[in-house]
DNA sequence: TAATTTAACATGAACGTTAATGGAGGTCGA
DNA sequence: TCGACCTCCATTAACGTTCATGTTAAATTA
């Protein structure tokens, strides 16, 4: 445990170049105040000799760590990796590192990633909580630092979030499976997401309604049970449906893996429309239309709302819906 | 940008009990030295007041940051969001927490990556690296910061890794192939990762000689152009290959996914075989064989390693090569 | 009983940076 | 010519911890 390496401080310049450490700090940081060459010489001085800013001692002086935290359920989920992903590439454009941390859709586990957020004095966090009454988030609440939700939305609330269209998603599948001419249609979800879900089912079946599919003809299903699945789909499948909206794009492969084990050909026997395209991300060997939920526009969006928010706490609560779109395949 | 947002600190809960920061410092972190009663009196107290330390502060003092960082790919890569989340994990287990940087196999990204968990101090870092005589190397070296080498490896280096046995890999995923009748072989491999594909080739083409394969029965192919790729396929098959071993699965689901668009099926007219054995994490509509790479055990020997390294620099060079087991479906 | 140890805490400084303020010298206008 | 102003840099203190070292009183030992 050798400390500090013998790395190249703010005093190692100043002794080197005459100036005193303030005048260097200032200069590393392009302030005014600083003549044009005295400014230079610094600057040339500092990459000389290897320096690189201690953000630790920084961020104890200023306060600020430019530093975020995203807490997700799991990497291994596509959707969360993209995600992740593509706000990493954002935060680090800006000039922010990022903490991932996943929660596994443990309460638990998610406290605890909040309370290394904070003891870690990260600026804001972006979370997609497990449930919207887990402690992480009344932790977070009465932390006072800045959070945004990703891809959550509650009603009633003043927490700020960023999510996508959920009922214009529903119903651009709704009608993409209606305009391939489908009459009997269904819409499947694994896990109780719940506002989205209801979401996606309502503008989903407001779809069905104008093209005067008889409410009966429209069903969903959201089962506990992994094993319930297949047989929700056989039932479906022999009462006619023709064509599955599915929560997700991840949920959608699960199911044609069903569906393939049981004989069924997708999109022969069933048409199945998904949801989030990260097949716009990820190779798929089977192509499924999906709507697009625009993750680099979400991404950018909940960096661009959780840095404002940062700037000024005294903003009025944002609940950002973006807008979808279909893709065709 | 509120300073420090009226948070808990040391010396607030000194003040409410009466003792010194130095005091409540140690009975926070159950040294000795400090009395049964006064420990208690003083833990409660922080739990009471809503204490969290602040790490920036621990770190600039104590010259450890409990912060890793895994600079990788991407993690659009499942193959390195598995590998992200399992290290993420294990990490967290121990107290550390991680940046989980992206270099898109761009070398100047990746430097940014290095330069920027130098600047925040990290006790180590695990890299993927896009190359061998990549900047980003050769600052780390400089940097005397601790780090490993995941799933990469160079002879002749002094630098740590933890890669999984890649020969061995080539070699079970060959005998697979050549078990189930075939007679006629390929890999393929997109990305030139020349030490791992050299050596899954190696293992690959013993198992062929063993089994008494001709060696022009046995082809291997990198293709520097995508678009090369079909082309080959289709030329091998038109040579009578019959089993195809893929660089890793991820290339897998790309090359079945162009086996389908040209009508071949998988596995009906050629068996594909691939490597990692990601499907274990990620569920996938048509399962194939892999060798499984066992990333669990890689995460957490890379974190072992690294904390090691951390703790004894004069610890002589490991290079850890992991085994590997084969996976049939 | 005096010397020595021990338990339990206090004191002061330091980590490397930045904010706030101060001050010397020069310029400029009236 | 005198103050006002500006440029450029220095001085001082602070962020919240932890390390190294003191200090005091009680306990132990010779």
């Amino acid at each position: 445990m050798t400390r500090q390496k013998g790395r190249i401080t703010l005093s190692d310049i100043a002794a080197a170049t005459g100036f005193t450490v303030n005048t260097v700090s200032r200069a590393l940081k392009n302030k005014d105040d600083i003549s044009r060459e005295t400014c230079e010489l610094i600057q040339n001085k500092a990459k000389e000799m290897g320096y690189v800013r201690n953000y630790l001692a920084s961020s104890l002086r200023s306060g600020r760590t430019r530093t975020l935290a995203m807490i997700a359920g799991s990497m291994i989920n596509p959707f969360y990796a993209i995600l992740a992903d593509l706000i990493q590439q954002e935060a680090a454009r800006l000039g922010y590192s990022l903490f991932i941390l996943c929660s596994r859709d443990n309460p638990d586990a998610e406290l605890q990633a909040v309370e290394m957020a904070l003891s870690r004095q990260v600026d804001g966090v972006l979370i997609t909580p497990c449930s919207f009454d887990s402690p992480a988030l009344s932790t977070l609440r009465n932390s006072k630092v800045p959070f945004v939700l990703l891809s959550r939305y509650q009603e009633n609330t003043a927490d700020d979030c960023v999510y996508c269209n959920d009922g214009e998603g529903g119903y651009l599948a709704g009608k993409y499976l209606l305009d391939s001419g489908h009459r009997k249609l269904a819409m499947l979800s694994y896990r109780q997401v719940v506002f989205s879900s209801k979401e996606r089912f309502s503008g989903f079946r407001r779809a069905c309604a104008e093209a005067g599919i008889p409410e009966q003809d429209v069903f969903y299903a959201c089962p506990e049970d992994p094993a319930a699945v297949l047989p929700q789909l056989q039932a479906w499948l022999s009462m006619g449906v023709t064509g599955l909206f599915s929560f997700c794009d991840v949920e959608a492969w699960n199911t044609i893996t069903l569906l393939d084990s049981a004989g069924i050909r997708v999109p022969g026997d069933l048409t199945v429309v998904g949801f989030d395209n990260i097949l716009g991300y990820v190779q798929f060997p089977k192509p499924i239309p999906s709507v697009d939920c625009h993750l680099q526009e979400e991404a950018c969006a909940a960096i661009d709302l959780i840095r404002k928010r940062i700037h000024d706490p005294s903003l009025p609560p944002q609940q950002l819906r973006l807008p979808v779109s279909f893709i065709q395949r």
